[in-house]
DNA sequence: TTTACTTTGTGTCTTTAATACACTTTCAAA
DNA sequence: TTTGAAAGTGTATTAAAGACACAAAGTAAA
């Protein structure tokens, strides 16, 4: 039976690999994380967005489809952070309702691979009307349960993360076009967890040299206002060219 | 034959799931990787030990059996490495020849999780007799072509050792209880592929305070002999207690 | 219009780490 | 006894990390 239902789908859906993607954004205060509220029970946990993948395309693929198909989302920052296969993953009560309601083969082994992706928090806002309804931010902070492995998988995509953004600048993924220093700093301070010197923070980040300050100014807020930045690619790539390695945080 | 042996397990191998080693081993000169002659004919390119999972184990696992198996090797430093899925990394004609006269199911879409691991390479001599006789180890720097996606696989493997060392000690476990200050040395620029000034190297190591001086000397070198060395493990893991995250390299 | 409040933006000093560099010592073998 | 080969050692220079405090520029409230 099984091995039928697996040559039925061979063309199709692999039933015992899946994507899992942990999507991070920041809101100028803390890092979040994109959760499905898959909803059949109150109180049951939320899950990593996340599906099988087809056997036609390739694991980069698979979370990149993924991220379109529950998250609304193009065009995005993705990095693998590795697989998780442990044959109890997906054995918890509710995991296992969950699994018959949705899959072909709920009962079947599934190692997932896990990514983390970066986005713009502005780019997506969860609405009740989009298709992709369920989903909601979470601060990484506040997540204490999750569905399946999935807050392993969360930790594992957290250090994941503190390790790359020692040694590239992909936060830059995580703010919008125009961005404060003390932006990028509270982000910088957000994933790694720590605090860092104001001065030898911005201090860093100029000697870089991958920001360019725009001539112009933030409009509004109460206090003096900041100098508004942008991410500058061609420098920070003509840099990794060169080689370098250390972004010395 | 083995094609029934397989078999006989169906209802445990996992069709879709693979893991592969890349097993590195120090020969005091330079980085070697194990690799298996799978023999069919002359010329078809060695490849990584690796096979199918079972069903019942994870992913740790069945890469800890797989290195038991295919190179009689246990209590092994193990790493995962990432997953790799290209629906093409097994459609060379040489591969298919194989996986045909191998496999219950030569066609299915496998996803292959890549570990790599560290080993002394006196704890393993590739023996005709042995039950790994199509063993050998293989210079890393001579290798230009393996079966499937391996060639990748290895790439990523080196860069994943690269980054490690520089963060944690592992590569004590590629050298026996007892080692000179050189043979440290060496294995460093190996694995970093650069070269390290000598008495910079050695007092970086030395303010690390994780090696100990035995009171012994080499025997029989027509130079001036060295001072033996030992890994303090515990001086070490009370260093990873307290936090550090730089070797330095 | 003045005051209070909030965040921005800036420089120097000290300590630590990185880098560059050359000669003497000790052994075996010839 | 000479030769060859690797071991072992120190200092000076440069670069980076870390610690630290106050004036400036805006809004809001009194």
């Amino acid at each position: 039976m099984k091995k039928n239902s697996i040559k039925n789908k061979l063309v199709e859906l692999n039933p015992n690999v899946s994507v899992d993607c942990v999507i991070f954004g920041f809101d100028f205060e803390k890092l979040n994380v994109l959760l499905i509220d898959r909803g059949a029970i109150l109180g049951t946990p939320l899950a990593l967005p996340g599906n099988l993948i087809y056997n036609s395309e390739n694991l980069d693929e698979a979370a990149t489809r993924v991220l379109e198909e529950l998250a609304g989302l193009k065009n995005i920052y993705l990095e693998q952070i590795g697989a998780f296969g442990d044959p109890l993953r997906i054995t918890k009560i509710t995991d296992q309702e969950w699994l018959k309601a949705m899959r072909a083969e709920p009962s079947a082994r599934v190692i997932t691979v896990a990514y983390f992706s970066l986005v713009k928090m502005s780019d997506y806002v969860p609405q009740a009307s989009s298709f992709a309804k369920n989903a909601s931010w979470v601060s990484v902070q506040e997540i204490t349960e999750l569905a399946f492995d999935h807050l392993e998988i969360l930790n594992t995509a957290k250090e994941s993360l503190k390790q790359k953004i020692r040694r590239q600048p992909i936060g830059f993924n995580l703010l919008p076009e125009k961005f404060t220093l003390s932006q990028l700093h509270r982000l910088y301070e957000s994933i790694l967890e720590k605090p860092l010197d104001k001065r030898n923070f911005r201090r860093k980040i100029q000697k870089l040299d991958i920001i360019e300050s725009l001539k112009e100014k933030q409009k509004g807020v109460p206090h003096k206002p900041s100098q508004l930045f942008k991410f500058n690619k061609e420098k920070y790539e003509l840099l990794t060219k060169i080689g370098f390695d250390n972004f010395g945080f």
